[in-house]
DNA sequence: ACCGCAAGGTCAAAGAAGGTCAAAGGAGGA
DNA sequence: TCCTCCTTTGACCTTCTTTGACCTTGCGGT
């Protein structure tokens, strides 16, 4: 089900929701070995998951002890909970950030795929009508509404009955 | 005498059903291998009979490792009082509307003070500091994204306790 | 300097899904 | 009968992934 490039970007992903301060540096030729794939396969994720649309930059060095540091914009998000996460949205978000925000925050069990699913269709259907900067306004609006509910009643005991 | 159509919107509803949390994932081709019919005829099926007007969101993603994702809004299938508000909100809203559709929301125990309190707060927020239009069209993206979580809990949250 | 190895980078081709669209088929109603 | 609406099919398109050949860069030794 899952393609090799989706379980590469799960294990980086691991690694920086992992690490001390949501900054972690491989080798590429080290993944591709534990993956069993081509080290281009590496590049591949790096350019299309981990890019700075979605809130991550990364830079290399080639040569002896070469290696590749992957920086995330929103370290840690588990660890911080939903409502940290929240505040740190601001008040414009395109899509390659909300897309980056949802994925982490799956990745760090802070939202089921279902949850982060029914967010992205909303997103779609509330801001992909309008055009940017509206439609990146619009999007900060529904995700923190969403994140809101979400993050304050987790798992339904808010209920007051 | 029920059509391959309607075979296949069944199969996918056993499996929306039989899942835990009203989401699915499957392939078209496996799909439409199972009922011996072309792939598109999967895609006519998903087209017709899982739209967001029924209640269902299609994700899908393309090429390796490709999938159809199939979530429902309403993992329960009892009706909620909550959606049809939801889907009545336009893309605008006035404080005023907002307030008024919360208040009869609460009253109406589809809300409990609580969540009502803090629509509130986060319309407030998210909204008013933006000029009219731009605030009233905020305003109806952050309640929608809100009702929706709240709509589509797996736990049947929105139901009045 | 120069050379050679040890990284990582590039790019294009091949492969693996799913999407589109229009034509053909079928069932029911005026 | 004829018309309309829903189904079924299939040819062709677009997008995303995987692989591999070849390129560039940095470091260390001579």
């Amino acid at each position: 089900m899952s393609s090799l490039s989706d379980r590469i970007e799960a294990y980086l992903m691991h690694l920086l929701l992992h690490s001390q301060d949501g900054c972690i540096e491989v080798r590429r030729a080290e993944v591709a070995d534990r993956f069993a794939c081509v080290p281009s396969q590496v590049t591949y994720v790096l350019a299309t998951r981990f890019t700075p649309e979605r809130g991550f930059y990364v830079e290399s060095r080639r040569g002896g002890g070469g290696y590749i540091r992957i920086v995330a914009r929103h370290p840690r998000p588990e660890a911080s909970g939903l409502q940290a996460v929240w505040q740190r949205i601001g008040r414009s978000l395109t899509s390659g950030q909300a897309e980056g925000l949802l994925r982490s925050l799956e990745q760090g069990g802070l939202l089921t795929r279902r949850q982060a699913a029914l967010m992205r269709q909303a997103l779609r259907q509330e801001a992909d009508w309008a055009e940017p900067p509206l439609c990146d306004l619009l999007r900060a609006a529904v995700i923190k509404g969403m994140l809101l509910m979400l993050s304050s009643s987790p798992d339904g005991r808010d209920r007051i009955g």
